[in-house]
DNA sequence: TTGTATGCGTTATCAA
DNA sequence: TTGATAACGCATACAA
């Protein structure tokens, strides 16, 4: 072709097109934006021809710059390193995708001080809304404000003083699921494992449905006998042995006949127990029953396979980019809330003897 | 304070600290660029004042549209469900952030078709730079021009046609160290099974190394009896039959004393491999020794410990992204190589007897 | 040393 | 229906 000497080339701008097509830049323009309306077609045809041989796409910073809409979203994670985050990071890019919308990643790397300023960064290249995986707490917290009246949707994880939707497992129902399976399978000593609540919203709502479920285990039959059941924050930087001791402790206190199991929170605290139900010699489904929130890839693998409670992450993340992308066609309303369904995947770790 | 009602309140332009501190735009605009060259240290001092009151922030945008640099970092991966991806853009995403620079990123989802369009899309927002970790395979390949002129830097995996900056793993070395490793430990029928090699760089490297190492394994003690190997590509869509036979296969052919093991080529393969040593009811470290490439998290959990060779993930996406960023400074040059070591981490899979 | 004017690529307002 | 022209927010020749 007759193009010019090739890395010089500079891309086509909305002026290349209008001479090229014998027109004026705001014909071009129209032709994008409001082709049906107020064209005539020989004009468009023109255009059209023109686009096609410059090869010519329109410049979203320009857009930005001058529409107001970039056509891209904040996707704030507190800890990449997370596979749920991934797992939701996914889904959601993906939606994003296939809206024409492109991803401005921020990893906040669990510095919770840095959240308002992780906003802010992405705010300055005028994202049109913004995903929040975050804590929500901390001096750096964001608040509407910080959200340059920007609509934001929240994922897994709530924050205080920030009316927002809100896209999350559905924790009371997954807790009841795992218990009702367990109470059902002969475990009646229960214990739960979360890493601290440090007012992270899905952590106390498991929390706290665990111990409504002592109180009302669900299921058809009452199990008998009554189910008994604690609780345990378990930090990083705690030692095993505040682990082992615990586990130890857990099958002292259990009556005579009663067979006891944990209940993990998520995966990081399933890793753990793992590791510690090796490192004491016991065999799962055996000395210890279990299921763990989140399904990772090495479930199946630890002997005689980790029950779970495998998060909808596609969908969460899907649902979380598609709230957001209807509020910026302009939907108004209150926050909504959507609660997706876990899905308990049995394996050995619960079943009874 | 005096600030209107909220959620009204734009962000400042420069045209607004301008008016505050009495001076002109151009005088704002060079306070931030070229501030000690030409600026009167009063002027200076009441530029600040005024920056400082209206909460002033540049936008990148606009400065990106003028100034055509975008602070911006375009970055492609084949599969973020891969764990190594995350890990790496981990660090990337770090790296970049901490040098003032965001990142957008477009996820392939392991189409190779799209990796042209996913490098245009990011060019049409102006990215100062890439970093890519794709397949450089396909229809879709990118080339020189898809770039437009912008730097870029290959991670992991070698483009066919792309001169550019490459970090990744030693393969050579890590390889060379895996096979050393189990021959001194007494493994001498060695199986190495890969992802179908499908023209991505590092598999097809792992392979020859491996290949290169049963000639010479390395180490100061020659192998005795000789190291005999095979290798085996699996893909994800055959079945597991494929794997158990192989590996009933594999002792069958050793000879009589020879001690068989695998190494297996990414943790994909591992999470396979592990399965069906399960399901044919072996023992790691007993019927079948191995160290694995990647260092998953649940690799301590396999008993008796899996061995594996660790990438630096993290010091991965650092050296990417500091790659990128001396281009962006203005370094010029032949495509540089980074290889950095692996490390190997010792469990019970690979020990002697 | 500082201010004025222009351009970056697009959309929107106003005439024609 | 189409074409000038003025923003959008910033950087930079050029003039003062």
């Amino acid at each position: 072709m007759s193009q010019p000497p090739a890395a010089a080339r500079a891309r086509p701008t909305i002026a290349d097109v209008a001479a090229e097509a014998g027109v004026s830049k705001a014909t071009v323009s129209r032709y994008f934006n409001h082709r049906e309306r107020l064209l005539s077609p020989d004009i468009a045809a023109r255009v059209e021809a023109a686009i096609a041989k410059l090869a010519y796409v329109p410049s979203p910073m320009a857009q930005a710059l001058s529409h107001g809409r970039s056509r891209l979203i904040g996707l704030v994670v507190a800890d990449i390193t997370n596979p749920y985050s991934v797992a939701v990071l996914r889904g959601a890019e993906k939606a994003c995708q296939e809206a024409g919308y492109l991803v401005m990643l921020f990893n906040l790397g669990n510095d919770r001080e840095r959240e308002r300023a992780a906003i802010d960064a992405l705010a300055s290249y005028q994202v049109d809304g913004f995903i929040l995986n975050t804590l929500g707490q901390g001096e750096g917290q964001a608040d509407v404000n910080t959200l340059h009246g920007k609509p934001a949707v929240l994922v897994d994880r709530r924050h205080t003083g920030l009316a927002a939707d809100f896209v999350s497992l559905d924790n009371e129902g997954a807790m009841r699921d795992a218990c009702a399976h367990l109470v059902q399978q002969g475990w009646h000593h229960l214990l739960y494992i979360t890493q601290p609540l440090l007012g992270v919203s899905s952590r106390i709502e498991r929390t706290a449905a665990f111990r409504a479920c002592l109180a009302e285990p669900g299921g058809d039959v009452p199990p008998v006998p009554p189910v008994c059941g604690e609780v345990l924050e378990l930090a990083a930087e705690q030692g095993d042995e505040v682990l082992d001791q615990a586990l130890a402790g857990l099958r002292q206190r259990a009556g005579p006949g009663e067979r006891c199991a944990v209940v993990a929170g998520n995966s990081v605290v399933t890793l753990r127990v793992a590791a510690a139900v090796s490192r004491v010699g016991w065999t799962f489904g055996r000395e210890l029953g279990f299921v763990g929130f989140d399904d990772p890839e090495w479930a199946p693998l630890i002997r005689p396979g980790l029950s779970t409670v495998a998060q909808p992450t596609d969908a969460i993340g899907h649902r979380a980019a598609q709230c957001l992308l209807e509020r910026l066609g302009g939907l108004q309303g209150p926050p909504r809330e959507s609660l997706l369904p876990g899905q308990l995947m049995v394996r050995g770790s619960s079943l009874g003897v």
